[in-house]
RNA sequence: GCCCAUAUAGCUCAGGGGUAGAGCACUUCCUUGGUAAGGAAGAGGCCAUCGGUUCAAUUCCGAUUAUGGGCUCCA
């Protein structure tokens, strides 16, 4: 006889067992065709479980995140059944759910066409207005193994071997297609008609890249065809502001084929990465950092030293020269710890904090090259923290607050937190990777952030934090970093002379604000479309003149704001007014002035915003009043 | 590095086994016009590179390089 609580709080009883889907027609029969599944007692459950005691219950249907999760997963089953009718040799292996959507990944003699997604995509709708009844059942383990062994799927029953053997598996069925699943899933096939594969490709089995490389499909579901639209729409909306097309656009940078993976700025792009190079370097100054610069070529015996060369050979561009061999250097730290060691260091010298805007070349594998966010060479906003090991907490604290400070001035607020601990590739003692990891662990926890674990993915010399930032596309870019390093300063003998006049190795910090600037630029030009605040934007206003007649008066404009240190630009075109406007708006410029011989006669400026707001009359020195304060601040509203 | 796709004018893209197309941009001329495209004419291409098939390849095939999307890896 359960009684069954509903979210309301109202509550139902009956007489005996009773499904979720029958509860719901028991409330209407409207929700029971909506019904997806259950939560019972909180546990998300199939439409079809059967309630036996008294539960509280909340009926799930698409217009819940758990309904739409339901459907997703559902929907990578759908796509599996529809490929194994059309290739009854693809092999079935994990499909799982994705942020508004789903993969699945196949195992198959031959490469998966576009055209072979097109027949996918058209069976998987044939499947789903065939309205097929998904059916749970339950099979012992070993069962399971020779279930899909028999059914000639390898991996599966590769995947079940890993579960203990008294464990009892669910498997789904729908029509002639079963698979192993936790659940729960769809009461049938109907609830899947909102979906679209999105795209193909090569993912490794069980995520190692030793092992052989299966056929992913993407795809992406929703609860209804408007749903999906709008999501279609959100893509393709997103994809324009991608930093590539809005850089072409404004003409900010190009790459080509004879330097991949490094950049050739132009005159606007490289005003953006001055602004914020001075800008970084007004921080350096008032948190009393040095600022140094160091070769690019160094001999392989200073790698060799470092542990790089052992370590990070692969990604390093070696030259030969006179007989000796050079590498590019792929880091700063090294050449920092030189110019550390360069006279005798007291305590008292303790912090030392040294910055280098410092180029790095990488050998990156080929296929991972992207537009700005990952190159070959890049300038990091490098800096290296000597201290000893009492320091190491207030500095990583003291960073973190700086770190804070500047994402606010960019106005990054979503900044994704890890702590990367210890990698099997390594240099130093476990005692120490103890130690490291333990002083990164308690600055995050005492700031009361959020960050996640991740395991083995420090640096080979130390744990990291890494803060993270999203493009268009919600892709994670790590920004800024902080590494501790016990063991660098030791191995390039790096010492300082303690109070009690004992030689010490000091601590090591590494650390980025921004990371890499072409990455952080590349993030900023996503974040905003291309639409800079007006500290940042290459060309802040635009003179325009009516007619040919106005050109005298717009120059010697043109003079005075320059001379306040606006970055400004003429349009003396022979043009209309509207083209001129047009086409610096398509430019993105924050303020566009227009002059006349209205203008001329009162010495004033018709100044405009790029949003289009007529912003009225100024007189020169109002406008540079405004455009100081607008700088002054930061302000990250487009004007 | 691995998988898939792509590479045509400065840009965005169409095309197709037989001398290469559009829009925008560019140049010249006309137009002096008040807040998102004034008009006309002109110029512009070894169809990524190297091979192969063919009487003939920019088009079909292969390799290479780069780019795009993923995977692995990393700021």
């Amino acid at each position: 006889m359960p009684i069954i609580t509903l979210p309301d709080g109202s509550q139902r009883e009956f007489s005996q067992a009773i499904s979720v889907l029958d509860v719901a027609n028991d409330i209407g029969p409207g929700l029971a065709k909506a019904t997806i599944a259950g939560k019972v007692d909180d546990v998300l459950v199939d439409a079809s479980y059967m309630i036996e005691k008294d539960a509280s219950l909340s009926i799930v249907t698409a217009r819940d995140d758990e309904g739409l999760e339901v459907i997703r997963h559902s929907a990578a089953h759908l796509m599996a059944q529809a490929v194994k009718q059309l290739f009854p040799t693809a092999q079935v292996t994990i499909g799982p759910v994705i942020d508004d959507g789903f993969f699945y990944d196949f195992a198959f003699e031959r490469s998966f066409t576009p055209d072979d997604v097109e027949k996918i995509e058209k069976r998987m709708g044939e499947l789903a207005d065939e309205s097929i009844q998904v059916n749970r059942s339950e099979m012992s383990r070993d069962d399971a193994v020779s279930y899909f062994r028999g059914k000639g799927e390898e991996y599966k029953a590769e995947i079940i071997e890993d579960i203990p053997a008294d464990q009892v598996l669910s498997l789904y069925g729908q029509g002639d297609f079963t698979d192993l699943c936790r659940g729960p899933h769809v009461p049938h096939t109907g609830f899947l008609k909102s979906i679209k594969l999105t795209k193909i490709a090569g993912a490794y089995w069980r995520g190692d890249s030793d092992n052989e490389m299966l056929q992913r499909i993407y795809g992406t579901a929703w609860g209804d065809k408007k749903s999906l639209k709008r999501y279609l729409h959100r893509i393709e909306e997103a994809g324009k502001r991608d930093h590539r097309k809005i850089s072409k656009a404004l003409d900010l940078f190009h790459i080509q084929e004879e330097a991949p993976g490094m950049i050739f700025w132009h005159d606007a792009g490289l005003s953006i990465y001055h602004t914020i190079e001075q800008y970084i370097r007004a921080k350096l100054q008032t948190n009393n950092y040095q600022e140094v610069r160091t070769p690019q070529l160094v001999d392989k015996t200073l790698w060799e030293k470092s542990g790089h060369w052992d370590k990070f050979r692969d990604d390093m561009f070696t030259v030969d020269s006179d007989n000796r061999e050079y590498a590019v250097k792929p880091m700063n730290c090294p050449c920092h710890v030189q110019i550390y060691n360069q006279g005798l260091k007291s305590y008292r010298d303790l912090p030392l904090r040294m910055a280098e805007f410092g180029s790095c070349h990488r050998n990156e594998p080929s296929g991972t090259l992207h537009g700005l966010m990952r190159l070959r060479n890049f300038i990091q906003d490098d800096a290296h923290i000597f201290c000893t090991e009492e320091q190491v907490q207030s500095e990583v604290s003291e960073f973190i607050d700086l770190l804070y400070e500047v994402y606010a001035d960019f106005g990054f607020t979503d900044i994704i937190i890890k702590l990367s601990t210890r990698p099997e590739k390594r240099v130093g003692s476990d005692d120490v990777w103890d130690k490291s990891e333990k002083a990164l662990e308690d600055a995050l926890n005492a700031k009361n952030l959020d960050w996640d674990l991740q395991p083995g993915e420090g640096a080979f010399y130390g744990p990291k934090i890494e803060f993270s930032l999203k493009d268009c596309l919600d892709r994670v870019w790590q920004c800024g970093t902080i590494q501790v390093d016990f063991s660098m300063p030791d191995r390039l003998d790096a010492q300082y002379i303690a109070e009690d006049g004992s030689r010490q190795s000091p601590v090591m910090l590494h650390r980025a604000i921004l990371g890499s600037l072409e990455r952080f630029i590349g993030i900023l030009i996503e974040e905003y479309a291309g639409k800079f605040p007006v500290w940042l934007a290459p060309t802040q206003v635009v003179l325009m003149s009516i007619t040919d007649k106005n050109d005298e008066y717009v120059a010697s404009i043109a003079k005075i704001l320059q001379k306040q240190g606006i970055r400004v630009k003429l349009d003396l075109r022979n043009e209309k007014i509207g083209f001129k406007i047009r086409e610096h708006t398509l430019k993105r410029i924050p303020y566009l002035v227009v002059i006349g011989d209205k203008e001329v006669e009162n010495n004033e400026l018709a100044v405009r915003s790029l949003s289009g707001k007529n912003m009225g009359n100024f007189t020169p020195e109002d406008f540079i009043a405004l455009l100081a304060k607008n700088i002054a601040e930061r302000n990250k509203l487009e004007p």
